[in-house]
DNA sequence: AAGTGGTCTAGACCACCGT
DNA sequence: CGGTGGTCTAGACCACTTC
């Protein structure tokens, strides 16, 4: 990290986390902030601010910081990038690699991944499981020529904790499309549904920060057990 | 507004919006924005992240800020306050009020906006139609302390441009929970689906700058029509 | 009136991209 | 190496809340 504000954001997101300020409900003032963590004003502004995207507090001029209330758990977060890895504890989660194997693209995957009809990809479905049921389906391309490896090993815990932390991708930005579907008789099978039934769909492009894509992918929610939320913030 | 950095945001999303950067697909550098509006680099910095945070442009170190592929039109942006108003054109749009009227709050919806049993609020459902054929159904409830009046009028244009423009009222932040479920009779008649068709679901509460609930809603899409975009960025 | 967050400036230095 | 964004500081003044 090394980056200051990110260290404070990081280390007060910690914190709240951890229940600190849930009797107060309150963050300290920036003045105690700033004496605490040995930076200028701005600075903690800016960590601030940090929480305050990630959906934790909201500010109030005249009068402080607060705690939005908890979201309740069970929700796959919109706004993070490890959908459930990071929202539910990971030993509740696991993942059943169904298919890896490297493909050329074809022409509208070659248009989603902005790339060469034909440049090298790896094809992931994988089926993840929440307490022992399961709970989406998930496909993804990645192309090959910016994430050169991968296996199964690596598909069945966390793809993103490999590219960031062995593959040193910084990740940038990402479109979400949400929309719903009947679900089709295969995918309604692994989910143990019925064919028809409603499905929750997120289709998922990510750049790095360069602004390259390198992920298209799409997941496929059961739909009674599947909540995703999103906070925003407007300033 | 009357602030210099959302002064800039706002004249650069509209120069954005208009197609001006759509050849170069890049922005002035913050040295040249700096000079054409004549304000300190902070401001700049804080107009440009802005436009980060809605989704136009993506910035690179050394190089330069880029614009971000359009998405294509006809979705219903999630990091924005005005659901469809601001995302179609609106003459495309129309509003079927088909009930309101005000109501005690019962124990889950006290809940839901967080105030007392009993509390007055404004129940209003209403069907939204995109040329011409129906697009989604919207179940709002307002809380009546802060909402003092509402009316068919009112309801049938744009009930956030009233709240903002006329009530003053400073809107904060909002949490939004999106599902799919199989839609019931009624809901499936005015959308004209077949019951158990899939639903594509929003519940929405929003909270005035001071933290308060003023409005729960649930918004019920049309799941062939709809499709929501969630644009984010990693800083 | 005191406390607390919001806006703005001016300037320094660092990190990364491209030639 | 020049161009361009990223981080950080120090300080001034404004706006809103609370008492």
């Amino acid at each position: 990290m090394a980056v200051k504000y990110k260290e404070i954001a990081d280390a007060l997101e910690q914190e709240i986390r951890s229940g600190k300020y849930d009797a107060a409900r309150k963050l300290p003032t920036e003045e105690e902030l700033i004496t605490q963590f040995g930076v200028s004003r701005n600075t903690v502004r800016r960590a601030v601010n940090q929480l305050v995207n990630r959906g934790y507090i909201y500010q109030v001029q005249g009068s402080g910081m607060f705690l939005r209330d908890k979201s309740a758990t069970d929700y796959i977060n919109l706004g993070s990038l490890r959908g459930l890895t990071k929202d539910l504890s990971p030993d509740r989660i696991h993942t059943e690699v169904l298919d890896l194997h490297t493909m050329e693209a074809g022409s509208e995957t070659a248009g989603r991944l902005n790339c060469e009809a034909g440049t090298m990809l790896y094809y992931i479905k994988r089926l993840r499981l929440v307490d022992e049921e399961p709970f989406s389906i998930e496909i993804s391309c990645f192309n090959k020529n910016i994430v050169p490896y991968l296996n199964k090993d690596i598909a069945s815990s966390s793809i993103y904790s490999y590219l960031i932390d062995d593959l040193k991708l910084s990740i940038g930005f990402a479109d979400k499309v949400i929309t719903s579907d009947q679900i089709g008789v295969v995918n309604a099978g692994l989910l143990q549904v019925k064919a028809l039934d409603p499905a929750l769909i997120v289709e998922n492009t990510v750049c790095l920060t360069n602004g390259t894509v390198f992920e298209y992918s799409q997941s496929i929610f059961h739909y009674k057990k599947a909540k995703l939320l999103n906070r925003i913030s407007f300033k």
